[in-house]
Order: C-alpha cells, then sequence, then structure tokens
DNA sequence: CGCGCCGTTGATATTATTCAAGACCAGTGG
DNA sequence: CCACTGGTCTTGAATAATATCAACGGCGCG
C-alpha cells in the first residue's frame, strides 16, 4: 500500500469512461429520435457512455429512455477541492450527479454547529434535500477535485411526468435517501465507536466494490476530524478505533489508506450475521 | 400537578372537535361540487369540521380544495394502545393522519434491533416513509388509544397531480420528514444528554403549544425506555438526567408528569440562543 | 527551512452504561 | 381487604466508553 497524499484517485482504480474521447457519430447510431446537436457542446459526457450509468440516476432505463434522460443536462461542471456545491439556504434548482470525486454533505444547527451528514461518490445523487422546500438544507463540498453533471429538476419533473421510467429512478433515489438516513440514525443512536467505525468502512468498501475498484482496499477522501463528525465520535477516538483495529488485525491503515483484512469480522463486530462461508 | 397514569390525555385538552357531532346538511351549504353520500359514512369527521385542519395534511388549503381533499378518504380507523399501524416490510397503500392520540415510530437494524425514530401526535401525518419505495420501511404503533384518516395515495397523488395546492401540501410534509431527520441526526451525533432530554423536552412542547394544549405543562405518552431509545441514551440516563433537570429547577418531573419551569434556561441548554426577552 | 494541517498516542477527566436494589402503582385474584 | 405480580421509575456504586488536553511526528508546501 502505497501513501496517498499525493495520488488523488482510489488505490486501484479503472477510470475508463472520463479518458475516453467522445467519438461522435458512433453514439449517433442509437436507435433514438431527435436530440440536440452534441458538436456544439463542450465535453459532454453522455449517459449512453458513461460507467457510471448503472449507479447513476437513469440507472435502469433503457436506451431510449437514457437518451431521453440524457437530453436533460447540458454539460458537466467542474468542482476544485473544498469548492462547495450547495449552500444550506439556496434555493433548489437541479440535482447534482456525481461524474468524478466525490462531495461531503453536512447539515448545520441553529447554533452554527456543522455535522457530516453524508458522503457521496461517483455515481450518485446530490441536491434531493432540496426537492420538497425548493431550498436546500445541506452543504454540499468537494473532497477532491470532482465533476458533477447538473439536471434542472423543472425538466426532470417534467419529463418525469410523461415517462414512468424516469419517474421510478427519482422514486428509488428519494427511497435510498431515506433509508440511509435511517441508517444512519440507527448508527448514531446505538452503535459503539467500533461500530460506527467499522459499519463505515464496509458501507463504503461496498460501494468502491460496486463501481469496480476494490471493496477491500482503498483511500479515505476526508479527514479523521470528519470521519468523526458524521460518526457521532470526536476525531481522537476515530483515530485510536483505526489503531485498534489494526491491531486486532481486522484492518491495515496508514493515515488515509486502507485495507481491510478480515471483512467477516468486521461484519460480525457490526452485528450482521456472517454466512460462516460459501454462499 | 395530578398523577396521570389514569388520565389519558394531556393535562390541559381542549378536544373540541371530536366531541361536535355531525350536523348533516350543513356542511352541504358549502360551495362545492358533487361529494359522495356522507350519510352512508359512519362516524367520519370531516376535514372542514376538524380542528386539526390548520396542522394536518390539509393545512392551508382553501375550503374548495378542502371538500376535495375532504373525499380522499372513507373515515377513521381506531387503534388501541399497542396497536401496529404500520409494519415495515408492509406494502404501502396510504398516508396516515393522526386525528385523536399518538403513535411511535420506529426503524429496525438488521440484527433485529428496534430504535424509536419519532413520536407522532394528533395532526401530524404517518407513513410518507413508503411514498419512495412503495413498501414501509418503520413500524408505527400506537401509544395510546387513537384515532386515524387513511388517505389512500394513489388518489392523493392523482389528486395531487390536478391541484396544486394540494401538490404542495405533500410536498411540505416531505419537506418537514427530511427536516425532522436532519435534526435527529444532529441531536443523536452532537449532543450530550441533557442537551438531548431538553431538545426533547421542548419539541415536544412546541408541538403541544401549536395544538392549543400546554406549552408548558403536558403529559409524556412513552416510557423512559422509549424515550432513550428515541434519543440514544439508556432508561436510566433519560430518568437521571429528568432528576437532574429538576434539581436544577429547569423543570418539574413526577413520572409522566412534566412540566417546563424554565424554558429559556432549557433553550439555552440545547444551544439556542435566548432572546433576553423583549420582541 | 519553517509553517500549518493532519494523524497518532498518552494521561486524565467526564460522561454514560451497567448492575443492582428498591419504591411506586395498577391490576389481579384470593 | 389483602397480598402478590409485573411494569415502570428512581437511585447508587462500580465500570466502561468516550472526550479532553497535551505533546509530538510526518508530510506537503511555500
Amino acid at each position: 500500500m502505497s501513501s496517498s497524499r499525493k495520488t488523488d484517485s482510489p488505490a486501484t482504480a479503472p477510470d475508463k469512461a472520463s479518458v475516453v474521447p467522445l467519438r461522435p457519430g458512433r453514439e449517433r447510431a442509437r436507435p433514438t429520435a431527435a436530440r440536440p446537436n452534441v458538436v456544439t457542446l463542450r465535453a459532454k459526457t453522455h449517459c449512453i457512455q458513461c460507467t457510471l450509468r448503472e449507479h447513476c440516476l437513469p440507472a435502469g432505463l433503457e436506451a431510449e429512455d437514457l437518451w431521453e434522460f440524457d437530453e436533460l443536462f447540458e454539460g458537466q461542471r467542474r468542482l476544485r477541492k473544498g469548492d462547495m456545491l450547495l449552500h444550506a439556504g439556496g434555493t433548489f434548482v437541479a440535482l447534482y450527479a456525481i461524474r468524478v470525486g466525490s462531495l461531503k454533505i453536512s447539515i448545520l444547527a441553529e447554533d452554527g454547529r456543522e455535522q457530516v451528514a453524508g458522503y457521496q461518490m461517483a455515481g450518485e445523487i446530490i441536491g434531493l434535500d432540496g426537492i420538497a422546500t425548493g431550498c436546500h438544507t445541506c452543504n454540499a463540498a468537494a473532497l477532491e477535485d470532482s465533476e458533477v453533471c447538473a439536471v434542472p429538476f423543472d425538466r426532470l419533473e417534467q419529463m418525469a411526468q410523461a415517462n414512468p421510467a424516469i419517474r421510478n429512478s427519482v422514486r428509488q433515489l428519494l427511497a435510498a435517501e431515506v433509508r440511509r438516513n435511517h441508517g444512519h440514525m440507527l448508527l448514531l443512536g446505538s452503535m459503539r465507536a467500533e461500530e460506527r467505525v467499522a459499519s463505515f468502512l464496509l458501507n463504503l468498501a461496498e460501494r468502491y466494490r460496486r463501481r469496480g475498484y476494490s471493496g477491500s482496499e482503498f483511500v479515505l477522501r476526508m479527514t479523521r476530524e470528519e470521519i468523526g463528525s458524521y460518526l457521532g465520535l470526536k476525531l481522537e477516538t476515530v483515530s485510536r478505533v483505526f489503531s485498534r483495529l489494526q491491531a486486532d488485525g481486522l484492518i491495515q491503515a496508514q493515515g488515509r489508506d486502507v485495507k481491510l483484512l478480515d471483512p467477516p469480522q468486521l461484519n460480525h463486530l457490526v452485528g450482521r450475521e456472517v454466512p460462516p462461508s460459501g454462499l
């Protein structure tokens, strides 16, 4: 495992789609109706060619719906590490699909305290918290240089009205958001420090795995303090737990490089029953 | 303050609407279009005559919309203390507006642990967690004998499509749900026991106050253990905090009877700045 | 090089949990 | 009427978990 302060990508990262150049005309061959002139758009990566497609908002859409969906957004927006994508109180105009990078979502107490409510990575959607009110209740800041696709919500909604598949996608997204929050409340309300950290690491691992990255070795994008904020712990406690888990042989951690050495045992720690092995 | 084990209503409870008998023909005079024969319905309390109207789903609707909304549900459903209204995993068919009583909402971890995620009282809506998925992720159980109005969701949605006011109501509801969850995460993640309990009491007080009950004196409907589950504390801790707050003169508590003696100080405890006075 | 941020670790303090005992109260059945 | 029971609530003492305070090392960066 290498020190990661410099490399700004996961330990084992097959990032292909973002490098593949647009090949105009090729995607035109798709059996679909009219869509805007792709050539005039600057550096737009279409959903159809995006490797994240199946993890993203258009997950499960058929080719036809996909192109329809693709028309929704005009291009990507770049964020530099630390840039804020959303501000609590800001008016809600669009959902954002993370194409590259990762962001932290945080909520604010009346007295100004800020708490991390989630970490979102490539393929995940940000901004759902604004759907209901029309204004955001969270901050979203880039943890590293990132790129997002903005999906104007009025157009999305309009399209959803006509297209059940897209409507369903939005639903699924909201559902996931609710489930995530419930899971987090469970964590904050009833888990001990070790369980919280293990749960956090397993969650990240699973998400990386689903995206084709290693599910056992990855690089954290956030500081100990941010992890602590997310888990309801102080940064020192997080650090200690990392050390303890390492001493117990469950993980290997050097700074932000993390390797899960004994996932079954980690799962056990979290209270999940571990299938003895096989199937 | 009186011991409350017997009285099943808040300390000072102006429950009028539920006693007022239906006066057939009267509401017919409302300037609205066709609606089903009210006489055949058993004991339906119409929104228009419900004192909770402005705290409930149809909050803010004009008379015309109100009648339209009123057609949505056929009647009330009674629950006895302990009855489950919703089961996690059950299919989502309707939202429920609490007309009388109160319920606790709880979420379940994979390993079976259960945690109270919220307490809902008269005028509040239950079942929103199912909107996204189509199946519920929470349990809802009556804390006392209660009565709810079931609002079939397919019909509500249909109506919302045509009526912006109703659509907006549903939105507001979802927004409130999100805000509630965020607030709870903040509480679980960054407050100490005293702050949590104070926050809990102030929250209840505010909700009672809005409903016309006393905002400084009320009766808890849940056990110490349930409070603890909600606040991420053990029941003994909850009990101790109650005692300490009482010793400090901030509250007066005897079992489930609670009186807030120094709301400003309680607010201060929670981190809210207290306006010195005036304005 | 020196600075600032980050992470680790130790010593100590604080907070919350656990274990245990007993009080209170409502309901039950003798 | 009484005793008995089960559930709830309170309280104390011991313990465990986490936070706080403080020191230091590493690393990137100007």
